[in-house]
RNA sequence: GCCGAGGUGGUGGAGUUGGUAGACACGCGAGACUUAAAAUCUCGUGACCUUACGGUCGCGCGGGUUCGAAUCCCGCCCUCGGCACCA
């Protein structure tokens, strides 16, 4: 028998694969479509370690499967190629980024071609290709157009390190930049954003469609959206036309308002008139050069300045009260305005005990409101008591001291307050809008022309793309321009509304444009002339499943929103792009930690696939834990995967006449759950199911015919040795891969026998063998008669439960 | 603090419409083959008690429901993830 040589079977079969062109996606196909989709990656100079491939392998196994199953299947490729990573790399190695990333593509494609994999390269797209870059930024225009993409100068996230604007999704939870760990700063200039908020209950709402997503996954988004609901209600300020608008998701404790703050960024700091306005000055100047970190890194220590000499009125009872600036009010939450209400809230609590400001209760959970009202001592004690023991309460209760609300529940009071102050019921989010321009060059050029007559005007659509030109410098400038602004024979232009002079935006798109949208383009790749056919559209949206890690809030959101919009412009025709997603956990090195060039524990598939073989890295990757976990990689785990295979090859060369009645029994089985587990992802267990069936197979015999059979089911884990099975060894001509999934025999998956499991008292105690289906009697009598059970049936049974074909509980 | 996911042998993990816990694999131990080693094959492998037959205990902890609980209910502990001075 010749040995099984991994590194020439598979090169051979990839090389008749490509040949044969048997992963060709046929869009006119009458068959029941399914996309399936990658996220696909950021081609870093890096190349792949084992972990990357883990998502495609998926992906692979489950496209197979579903070809075999009868569906046309769309698998694509492609390459994030925009964004910093690129652009660092590229100046680090002094390469034009458009050279590296070229460079990287190819040795990303060469190590994704040794793992056998079923795309159709015919789709294969780049987001830095021209071609592609035309219509992310024709999808700009279109939102430009829309009203959701506009120019904005309020204070924005710099990385000073980086040197650019960065979006609130691009920073770690503590502050810092994601990229380089920078602490970033708070920078007014002038940028593109992107009105995400707009579609924020959208976003928020569909969520609920997503029936098939991971439930953490939701959970992250709906964190991320933050949205809470509650009243905006006014203030005015006495002797001044000025109002303050508050956000407050407690109008029923309005009664218990004690002082206001406004955040030192809101206007009405400017506006108003106060004896200390050098102290506040100070304060405001202090907070705005503190950077977002050293705000989140005070234990809770509140700091603020009094407004002297202003009050303002409590809409609810006319009284005055005083107004602070103060930090722990943020001005981009809300209004930035708040007020206070220390006995319900421990921010507010905090701050009323360092300033020394009365505290009033407003909320009871006693449910004797009225009680404790009407006897002025109790009261006082109440109160008092409550005071001096510190404890305040968030939770909504009863009203008390909240003149003719007292009594009422606080759901009840929300309303009506809120109706009585002149109030008005409102959500705030945690989203901001989507910083959208990037001050550096690697990415896409936004499609606008500033003109001084017209203003900010889109570049026609007939005259996309705005090509991304050549630099001497593709380094930061380090004054907040993009280093395109140095290139005047690209800027300068004409203003595409009155012909006179214009100049081009020199900003750039942040990383996560050319992903919004990707998915699309696979659909239609080559389409120039439109964004994408509508009958193609129709027929392979939406994605059916879409496999990837990391992404849980950033590139979903931001998709999700650009989907959103487009059906809203009646190019898309679903509410949401992706109804499957399966997350994938990640592999660890063998150390337990995270695979890094740092740590020197990265391991290449290359070496994989020349030692052990892509097939054996396939199933090992499968196999080693459920999809969604974190593990950590084994090299002893991938030998025993390599074994089976190994031992699978063998018994290919020995198969017998016919099939022993246990392998035909676990044959129909197996047939039955691989298909099922694929189906659900389950690849772990479909895995371990095959196994069976080959242990089973070697000690009782399996035919030729049976054997293949088995064959077709392990071909989506391990297409290379299948191939060679049924092409060499079997001799069939066309492709196991494109042959159909096999049909389990119902009626093949039932036993003659069944063994039932013995219990007396609930205490599992032996089994009996009995036929199948067999009565309660039977069994019964069956157990009577086996004596090392029998002893334990102390007088009559009081009881018997008997569970058919798996269970029988006699209790005495 | 709020929210989400999870906790099963030495390890990765099976098993969750309540019904034989530990499938499959790794590791480990013993044996066969070999001059020897590797590879391969066979057997064993949750813990404890027992010469054996067999028994007792076991799915993070403590209760409960049930003939029967890893699975359902109540109360805790721990790990991982998201959000967090968000009004």
């Amino acid at each position: 028998m010749k040995n099984f040589d991994h590194t020439k079977v598979e090169k051979k079969w990839q090389q008749q694969w490509e040949s044969e062109d048997i992963y060709a996606t046929d869009d006119s196909s009458k068959k029941p479509k399914v996309f399936v989709l990658d996220m696909f990656p950021y081609p870093s100079g890096e190349g792949l370690h084992v972990g990357h491939p883990k998502g495609y392998i998926a992906t692979d196994v489950y496209s197979r499967f579903k070809k075999m199953s009868g569906f046309e299947v769309l698998h694509p490729m492609g390459w994030d190629a925009f964004g910093l990573p690129a652009e660092n790399f590229a100046i680090k190695n002094r390469v034009h980024p458009r050279v590296a990333v070229e460079k990287n593509i190819q040795n990303f494609k060469r190590q994704l071609s040794h793992l056998g994999f079923n795309y159709d390269w015919s789709r294969e797209i780049n987001t830095t290709d021209p071609e592609y870059y035309k219509w992310t930024q024709w999808i700009f225009l279109q939102l430009f157009k829309k009203g959701l993409a506009f120019e904005s100068h309020e204070p924005i996230n710099w990385c000073p390190s980086c040197q650019t604007g960065l979006a609130n999704e691009d920073l770690e939870s503590d502050g810092t930049c994601e990229r380089c760990g920078s602490i970033v700063e708070k920078k007014p200039m002038r940028q593109w954003v992107l009105r995400i908020t707009d579609y924020a209950d959208r976003l928020l709402d569909d969520l609920s469609l997503l029936d098939r997503w991971p439930e953490h996954i939701k959970e992250a988004q709906r964190n991320w959206i933050g949205k809470s609901e509650g009243s905006e209600i006014e203030f005015t300020v006495k002797g001044s036309q000025e109002r303050i608008k508050v956000f407050t998701t407690r109008p029923d404790t309005i009664f218990g308002v004690t002082y206001m703050v406004l955040a030192p960024e809101h206007e009405l700091v400017k506006k108003l008139a106060y004896s200390n306005t050098e102290e506040v000055e100070e304060y405001v100047v202090k907070s705005q050069r503190r950077s977002e970190m050293d705000r989140l890194d005070e234990t809770k220590e509140k700091t603020g300045v009094l407004l002297r000499g202003v009050s303002v009125v409590n809409p609810a009872n006319g009284e005055e009260i005083p107004l602070f600036v103060a930090d722990y009010v943020l001005a981009h939450y809300g209004t930035g305005a708040i007020m206070a209400v220390p006995a319900h809230d421990e921010r507010d609590y905090a701050f009323a005990r360092k300033f020394a400001l009365p505290v009033r209760k407003v909320i009871t959970h006693s449910g004797n409101a009225r009680g404790v009202d009407s006897i002025p001592l109790l009261r006082w004690l109440a109160n008092n008591l409550w005071y001096t023991r510190t404890v305040i309460t968030t939770n909504p209760g009863t009203l008390i001291n909240s003149g003719e609300f007292n009594g009422m529940e606080s759901e009840k009071a929300k309303e009506v307050i809120t109706e009585k102050v002149g109030g008005t019921i409102a959500s705030t989010y945690r989203l901001n809008d989507w910083v959208f321009s990037r001050q550096r060059y690697w990415g896409e050029p936004i499609p606008i022309v500033h003109c001084k007559t017209c203003g900010a005007v889109p570049v026609p659509e007939d005259q996309l793309p705005v090509t991304l030109p050549d630099v001497e410098n593709y380094e930061p400038t380090g004054t907040g321009e993009s280093p395109l602004a140095h290139i005047d024979e690209w800027v300068h232009t004409s203003c595409p509304t009155c012909g006179k002079e214009g100049k081009r935006e020199t900003n750039t798109m942040p990383q996560w444009a050319g992903s919004s949208w990707y998915y699309l383009r696979f659909i239609d790749p080559n389409n120039n002339d439109a964004f994408i056919d509508p009958e193609k559209e129709r027929q392979w949206m939406p994605v059916n499943v879409y496999v990837g890690g990391d992404h849980a809030v950033r590139h979903l959101i931001y998709a999700r929103f650009w989907h959103k919009v487009l059906f809203d412009l009646g190019y898309v025709s679903t509410e949401e792009p992706f109804t499957r997603l399966e997350f994938l956990g990640f592999i660890l090195a063998e150390d337990g930690r995270k695979m890094s060039k740092r740590w020197g524990n990265v391991i290449n598939p290359d070496e994989i696939v020349k030692t052990n073989g892509a097939d054996a890295m396939r199933v090992y990757e499968m196999f080693m834990s459920p999809f969604e976990n974190t593990t950590a990689w084994s090299t002893d785990g991938l030998v025993g995967s390599q074994r089976f295979l190994e031992r699978v090859w063998k018994l290919s060369q020995n198969t017998t006449t016919e099939s022993g009645p246990a392998t035909v029994l676990e044959l129909h089985k197996t047939i039955k759950k691989v298909g099922e587990d694929i189906e659900g992802f389950k690849f772990n267990t479909a895995i371990a199911q095959l196994m069976i069936l080959l242990n089973v197979a070697t000690e009782h015999g399996i035919s030729g015919e049976d054997f293949k059979l088995f064959t077709q089911i392990l071909a989506p884990f391990a297409p290379h040795l299948s191939e060679e099975i049924w092409r060499e060894t079997f001799a069939e001509n066309t492709s196991i891969h494109l042959t159909a999934w096999p049909e389990y025999n119902e009626s093949q998956l039932v036993k003659e026998t069944v063994t039932i499991a013995v219990q007396i008292n609930g205490k599992k105690r032996g089994s009996v063998e009995v036929a199948t289906n067999a009565d309660e009697p039977t069994v019964v009598s069956a157990v009577r008669a086996e004596e090392k059970l029998s002893r334990w049936i102390v007088g009559e049974p009081k009881r018997v439960v008997y569970i058919l074909n798996k269970l029988i509980n006699i209790v005495v």
